[in-house]
Order: C-alpha cells, then structure tokens, then sequence
DNA sequence: ATTGATTATTTCAAGTTTAAACCATTAAAA
DNA sequence: TTTTAATGGTTTAAACTTGAAATAATCAAT
C-alpha cells in the first residue's frame, strides 16, 4: 500500500493521510449510499431531505452552500424531489427571487422513517471504532475541514 | 451545525463524525482537483496516471478496483489519457483478455511535473493540521478504512 | 476435443454533476 | 427616474460514473 516513499517525510505524510481520506469516505458513502437507494431516493435527494428534516425551510441557495453542490444540481435535486411530493417551492413574497423549499407532508413522514434506519446503519458501520477512537477522528476532521474551508 | 440530536448519544456521535468525514474529504477532493485541472488532467486521469507511475504497468481490472471505480468508467479514462499520449494498452501475451496499461514517455515527464506540484500543494493543505495530528488522523482512518472494507 | 462456466474488457444507455450562459428581481448610483 | 450592478434561480451542453449487456479469451470437465 505504500505507494510513495521518495518525496519526504512531511510529504508523504500528507499524501497517505489523503488517500486515506478519500478511501475511507468512498467506502462510507458507497455503504451508506446503497441503503439509501434500497429506499428509492438517491444520496443527494437523501441529503436534502435530511437538511430540509432538521433544519425546516430554506432555499435553493442554502441548501446548495450546505450540500456543496452546485446551484444548478441543487434544481435538478429539486426538480425531483418536487416531481415524487416530497418537497414544494414556495416563492417568497418578500423578495421574489428566492424560493422557500420545504416538506410536504408525504416529505416528512418519509424523511423519518428513512432517516431512522440511516442512522442505525450508520451507527453499525462507525462501530468499526471504539467511541473514543470516533471522538478524536471527528475532532480531527473538524479542525481540518475548517481549516480547508478557510484556504478555499 | 448541530442539527442532529435526538438519536441517543452513540448515534449522533456516528453522524457527526460521518458529516464531518465527507465534508473535509469533499472540500481537500475540491482544492486539490482545481489544482489537478489546471494542469488539463481531470481528477480521474490523473489518479490513474499517480498510480502507473508509482507502481508500474497494471492492467484495466487493478486499476479500476484501486481507484475504487467502476471498469466501465477505467475503459472511458484510458480511452482519453491514450488519446493524449499518456499511456498505452498492450494487449498482454500469455492470457491475451487482459490488457496490461503502461505509462509513455510523455505520460511519464508529465506525472513527474504534476506529481511533484501536487505533493506540494497536498502538503501545504495538510498544514492545517500539526504532523503528529496528521499521524493520528491517518492511524483512525486507516482503521476505519480497512474496517469498512471488510462490512462491503 | 467440445461444451459450459468464468474472467477481462468494452460498449451502451441512463442518471448526475459542473460551469457558464441566461432570466428575473432587487439594490445602488447617477 | 433611469441605468447599472448584484443576487437568486434555472437552463444548457459537456463530461463523468454507473450497472448491465456484449464480446473475447481462458479454464475445467467431460
């Protein structure tokens, strides 16, 4: 596995942290991402149910800054969501450019049911960890991803 | 962005860790493909081209299984790297299904330039972080990585 | 030696994502 | 007030990825 040897300590820290990174993310997400299909939603539609779930309305540009990604995948998400009833655009009264998107009733209900066994499974998988392991790999994240959302 | 709480203890230390997981991966995956592209390889090419010039000729079915992608998808990556005179298939001689994939030389001058510039960046990116703190990170995601694997 | 199963790779269609161009609306400035 | 700039959202074309079907070559067993 040790694929790079030859450009220095500190680099090749760096590098095997990030593949490390990437690999351990793919995994994650393909294990969960399959359960979550096995519903009949996608991961990204999955994704804003869940912000829609826990966080109430917003609109399009929230849900694209939180999400990252970009706006014109965020309409497409949308698009279908909408399509399937989970979600409804609401065009906001005050400032009529921006759209307030939230649950349908349909919408939450799902988001609930799906989301309770997500986590379940989540929770299975983490459990490769201790809970202290996964308390200092979350701090660590942490600090790394703001430090990378500041360099951006 | 706290916006899971309610799942007990052990559950919301899974999400959370899960979020934080693919928020820093997403975000490192980001700058660093900028970077990637600004050199007119896409992320995917270049991974192939990292790993050919690291570990010598391999054939389509390793390279797909260790950049954690689908074969389909290897075939459309070497079709474009072959068109640019990256690489080149060579039909393997003694089982002749497989297909061995080695870098040219243009293929080879250009991983170096890239790579070295990419190790930089990395490096710096990862600077956010102390060294031993990168030591750690990647001593739990390994173990998280190789633990997932085994659930696929 | 021939049939059947397996393996390596490619092709194809469908779905996703992105960046850039494009409307529509609001805010700021002349 | 009219023009100009900025903001929110959607559309579009191009690229990427996937999974499944198709092709080709090898292996195993009769």
């Amino acid at each position: 596995m040790k694929t790079t040897e030859h450009y220095g300590k500190k680099v090749d820290l760096a590098l095997s942290m990030w593949v490390k990174l990437a690999r351990a993310s793919t995994t994650f997400g393909r294990l969960t991402g399959r359960d979550i299909e096995s519903y009949g939603l996608t991961q990204p539609q999955f994704g804003v149910l869940e912000m829609l779930g826990h966080l109430g309305p917003l609109n399009t540009g929230k849900i694209a800054k939180r999400s990252l990604v970009t706006g014109g995948c965020v309409t497409v998400i949308l698009d279908n969501l909408e399509k399937d009833g989970f979600i409804e655009r609401i065009r906001s009264s005050d400032d009529r450019r921006m759209i307030t998107v939230q649950l349908t009733h349909k919408g939450h209900t799902t988001f609930q049911t799906i989301f309770q066994k997500h986590a379940t499974r989540v929770t299975e998988l983490a459990s490769v960890l201790t809970e202290e392991e996964q308390l200092r790999l979350s701090t660590l994240l942490k600090k790394l991803g703001l430090g990378l959302k500041e360099k951006q």
